[in-house]
DNA sequence: AAATTTGATATGTAGTACATAATGACTACT
DNA sequence: AGTAGTCATTATGTACTACATATCAAATTT
């Protein structure tokens, strides 16, 4: 296909409407005067005039900002910036339905990625308390193979908050139903070699390394459909 | 503090705005009528007359949508459901000036989980040729620590980039001026003991836990300030 | 001095009007 | 017949006006 060559030399023409191009432009503005959280933005008529744009095309631009959390806003008092939270913008758009199969399965990696590294962190944050709850956790746990995601999620969750990252936690929170999506597409469950026990007891003998092998056999499965 | 208790009893009120509510509803909208991209949307007036507001509040709501790629409208055509880009919401939002301190450092262990975590999915897809791009890339580092936050950024974006995953390596893109500007709190640089070129070497070599470790030993100065 | 009222003000919502671009049908011409 | 050109149609994009509502601050009352 030329189709490609083509989309390469030839530039989309830009086909922004006003808003987009406020939002672009409130964005430097933004960046720009270094405002912190907290401070006083101008009025929304102030905005309008200065861009020479109506006070709606204003008020969708600042609507998008007013989303993500980047401006807060109360009648009379004006507009303030904000403290977007970071994960919520990402968490809106998480829907696995809508997003196609070659990133479904580059979140998917990203979640072993991250499985794999928490070794390190784990081993800074984890408490006796934590590895208690953990074996608990796994001991609960029912063999029954349609409960097994929901074991899967109880038992990495677990890990994930002792690491006492919150936004690690949450991250992963968010990708459980693109984890849980591409699981499903599996024809017949597969299990790794070290079982979720297994992996209590290497966290509670205290070895790493060892840990870090035993979490790469648990995972061993998926792996394994990487590399075709 | 009582105030902690309290928030648990009593429930925020919500001040919701209209462009707010008439978001949730099309998500649900969307969600429930299980669309799927390139189909057609109602338009404008007729979600304004379902849901009982102005064509105003509608379109607020429909701009932050269109802002992250779920909808995407042409004129007379109409709207349809898009593809939104995953990280593009996350993108807009990052930006350390406005992010709490406990966030980025949140952000900044993720970065290291990631990290460590390379490994098992680098030894899935590397190449000679790759690993002979790195070693060009750690041999042209220049020893100049001005030079240094630079020398990181491609060597590491290289990693990332041999995993063949886009996604991630995008992501890994994002994290990167988080991770500068802590690094920069520090009060003077410091070093890990194995260097690019090392591993590099290990890289070579072909072992992978060897690999981590050297990663790890890479590291560790970031490690060690996480432990306090 | 404390409490209440009142006015001013910035955002929130509604409604109207028109511009603009894309679509498709209809017409005319060779 | 088929191509080119015209025109009405339609849904989004932009502008403007008007008013509701919450909130702050000053003025007034007690």
């Amino acid at each position: 296909m030329a189709l490609n060559e083509l989309k390469k030399d030839i530039e989309k023409i830009s086909t922004k409407t006003m808003a987009d191009i406020v939002e672009i432009r409130l964005r430097e503005f933004l960046k720009k005067k270094s405002f912190k959280p907290g401070d006083q933005l101008p009025k929304e008529i102030e905005l309008a005039e200065a861009l020479g744009v109506s006070r709606n095309v204003v008020r969708e631009a600042l609507s998008r900002l007013r989303m993500l959390g980047m401006i807060e806003t109360k009648k009379k008092r004006g507009m303030v910036l904000g403290r977007p939270d970071i994960l919520g913008a990402f968490e809106k758009v998480l829907d696995p339905l809508i997003i196609d199969n070659d990133t479904l399965q580059n979140i998917f990696e990203l979640r072993l990625v991250l499985e794999m590294g928490l070794a390190d962190l784990l081993y800074v944050s984890k408490t006796k308390k934590d590895i208690d709850e953990l074996e608990a956790i796994a001991k609960k746990e029912v063999t029954d193979d349609s409960f097994r995601i929901k074991n899967e999620i109880a038992f990495h969750g677990k890990l994930y908050e002792m690491t006492g990252n919150a936004t690690l936690k949450r991250f992963q929170i968010m990708l459980l139903p693109i984890f849980a999506y591409v699981v499903t597409l599996e024809k017949k469950p597969t299990r790794g070699k070290v079982s979720h026990l297994d992996l209590v007891a290497l966290l509670r003998k205290g070895d790493k390394e060892a840990f870090r092998k035993g979490m790469l056999a648990h995972l061993q499965p998926h792996f394994d459909r990487l590399k075709k």
